[in-house]
DNA sequence: ACCTTCAAGACCATTTTTATCTTTTTTAGT
DNA sequence: ACTAAAAAAGATAAAAATGGTCTTGAAGGT
């Protein structure tokens, strides 16, 4: 249930490669695909997109690529997700355009509303930088 | 992102219908998917599947239907979801079978089995019970 | 000019979702 | 025994989402 798809997955894994390098780093597509086990194409699709967000930096040509266009330590994790996947909602009364005629009295309404607060607040606190360092142990 | 099917929300609004019946009813199929405005013949697939679980008993024949099979307060939300739509996961990576080679080093693992812990435990602490009492205000 | 690289949009196979329909089995009541 | 009621089981299927690919075009460097 509530799976996060291939798309979300291979996003997240992307910019979190972009921002192992050191900040400003163009980087080629295929290089970021192939390090982080993505179709390519694929994976410019969800780029050109994060480009449009303002996430990245895009470059053509000769020397062209990818860069982070902000810090990653001001990307969250939440937003990147929900720049794929949608807002973060696990039912549809407590998405953005989900109106059901039972939430203003249903009782599991609520629930799912907390859930929804629990998973937000947990992938805004996590920022891509903090994704990007390597692990310890 | 990460929503509950039809299923899952036709599943919760029928069991909760008939957990608000006194304790041993046995209510139609046809009245159930009525009041909770669920198509019949989708409803009776999910309450099949109720019934192999032990969540309901079945009855067939004239004066047939179903009814719970054990107290509405022993029956967790979090039961009846992962019945239908299996174990919440928000993704592959910490589903029961969802193996990924890079698990054991990858910090975005951890916040998703945080997302994980934290929506079903949400969801172990609403009972049936619980959402079968008409709201407060 | 020519090569490199991303942009944009069309296209497509597969899977999942959301059901419906038909036939069979079980049971109660007469 | 017969009949009507009701769920069980399984086949079928339209629609949507998923997970891509392919082609053409545009921009930039040499
Ligand atoms: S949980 Fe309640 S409010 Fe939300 S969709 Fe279901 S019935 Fe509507
Ligand atoms: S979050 Fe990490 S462990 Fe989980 S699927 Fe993605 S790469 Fe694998």
């Amino acid at each position: 249930m509530m799976e996060l798809t291939r798309k979300g997955e291979y996003a997240v894994r992307g910019i979190i490669h972009l921002a192992r390098q050191p900040y400003g780093t163009v980087v080629l597509l295929g290089e970021i695909a192939e390090a982080a086990e993505i179709p390519q194409t694929f994976l410019a699709k969800i780029f050109q997109n994060f480009a449009k967000l303002g996430f990245i930096n895009s470059y053509r040509g000769t020397g062209g690529g990818f860069s982070l266009a902000r810090p990653a330590a001001e990307i969250t994790l939440r937003q990147v997700v929900e720049a794929v996947e949608g807002p973060i909602a696990p039912n549809r009364c407590v998405a953005p355009a989900g109106e059901c005629v039972r939430s203003a009295t249903c009782t599991v309404h609520t629930v799912w509303r907390q859930v929804q607060l629990q998973a937000q607040e947990t992938l805004d606190g996590v920022t891509i930088e903090e994704l990007a360092r390597e692990e310890s142990p």
